[in-house]
DNA sequence: AGAATCTATGTTAGAATTATGACATTTTTA
DNA sequence: TAAAAATGTCATAATTCTAACATAGATTCT
């Protein structure tokens, strides 16, 4: 999929015509058809790589269209809701929508949302499975670790912070980086977290056999995984 | 910016030609030169996003070339290093690059780096800074946050909960992605984290002002914040 | 080079936060 | 109306954070 191709399906000339110019600057192909039918027919055309669909809309409502788009395709549909109206949100999820966006609103959230569900879609077709390193094995799936076919109990944040590692092993990562990334929170002045993370972390990688993997602490810099 | 533009600087034409396909599919304009010179002068245009820099290089060794873009411009630099020595990633970070990968690496794993560094500039240069919503106030930078100017004393994870709600006030967001994006944790058949985040939010909430905002519970689908 | 000093990390123990089981309450479904 | 399912909340267990001190690597000064 090289420029992702997106239908805008809205009957307002203008906000298409924006929106297009918009989306078009940030990489993406865009098709605008400006009422139900006509979307209803151009969703059919595989090429679409998602579809924005308003849901005040001429000649067929917009959950009307997406009633009928959701038994043909599997293609993701971000619905263009009106203001404060959540029982349009209950609606559309429950036909399958894949996102909402209250009208009207900033093309950067927009741009956002829609690289959200791109990337949503694309990670559950074709994305890494598990991480192997020598004796040690992540199942990103399951979020388990074994070590020499031994499993493994971490805490969720060790889990977090071993995953990080080793998904480039031998890369040095920032405490910065691991916090803000593994802990989810910024890092400040006298924090010693992501230090007694990687001392329980060593603890429990000795534990489990003789010269395993290693942590390796890079001082002043960071960590990382040992290859 | 339209097209990132990306400088390749790599001796290796054939991985240089082999990249540029690659990343031109994925929406980035490409520029190669083969030789430490032709990359010092080459990243003196300022249309340039990104520079992917070897350390290996004829004429002039990566390093030298990293310190003589440093000193005149600040466009960020991912380098890539030989495999498995540290060294060069240390000797780098003294100098500024941005970023590393070992050398050989796959294009997509390329690829994010890319995305990620030119996020991270990018959301330095022009981020929200703040959020408010009628009388709630949420300092993204400080991570702090106030209802009515009194300063709302909240932990990392109800912080976490409450801005990702606010983000897009209105919009219900589901326990899943609230346990994904605020916990960084997969929720589990009977995890009832989130809703007891909720219920200590709602009381911390509650004890500030009479009606200040609501968080609204839509049964089986998610959470919302009250416009 | 070696001693003194400074700084970052390792580690222990206790405090704060977060997760989970149990039960109450509410909403939905049959 | 009863049963089922989802949420609210209390109490407690598990995890995570933080303060304090120990240790080790770097730096400065002689």
């Amino acid at each position: 999929m090289k420029m992702p191709l997106v239908l805008l399906v809205d009957d307002d000339h203008d906000f298409c015509e924006l929106l297009a110019e918009y989306l078009t600057g940030e990489g993406f192909d865009i098709r605008a058809v400006h009422d139900g039918e006509q979307g209803c027919i151009a969703a059919l055309d595989p090429a679409i790589a998602i579809i924005i669909l308003d849901v005040m809309l001429p000649k067929m409502n917009g959950f009307e269209v997406l009633k009928k788009i959701k038994q043909t395709t599997s293609t993701p549909v971000l619905m263009l809701t009106a203001k404060g109206d959540e029982s349009d949100q209950l609606t559309g999820l429950d036909i399958g929508a894949d996102d909402y966006l209250q009208k009207p609103c900033s093309p950067k959230l927009l741009l956002a949302r829609l690289r959200a569900i791109l990337r949503r879609i694309d990670s559950h077709t074709h994305s890494i499975e598990k991480i192997v390193l020598d004796k040690l094995t992540i199942d990103l799936h399951t979020r388990t670790v074994t070590v020499d076919h031994r499993p493994l109990d971490l805490t969720n944040s060790e889990y977090n912070i071993l995953f990080y590692l080793a998904k480039e092993p031998g890369k040095i990562i920032s405490k910065e980086e691991l916090s803000e990334q593994c802990l989810n929170r910024k890092i400040t002045p006298f924090d010693r977290s992501v230090d007694m993370h990687m001392s329980n972390l060593r603890n429990k990688l000795d534990a489990v056999v003789d010269k395993p993997l290693v942590i390796r602490t890079i001082r002043g810099i960071g960590y990382l995984l040992e290859t």
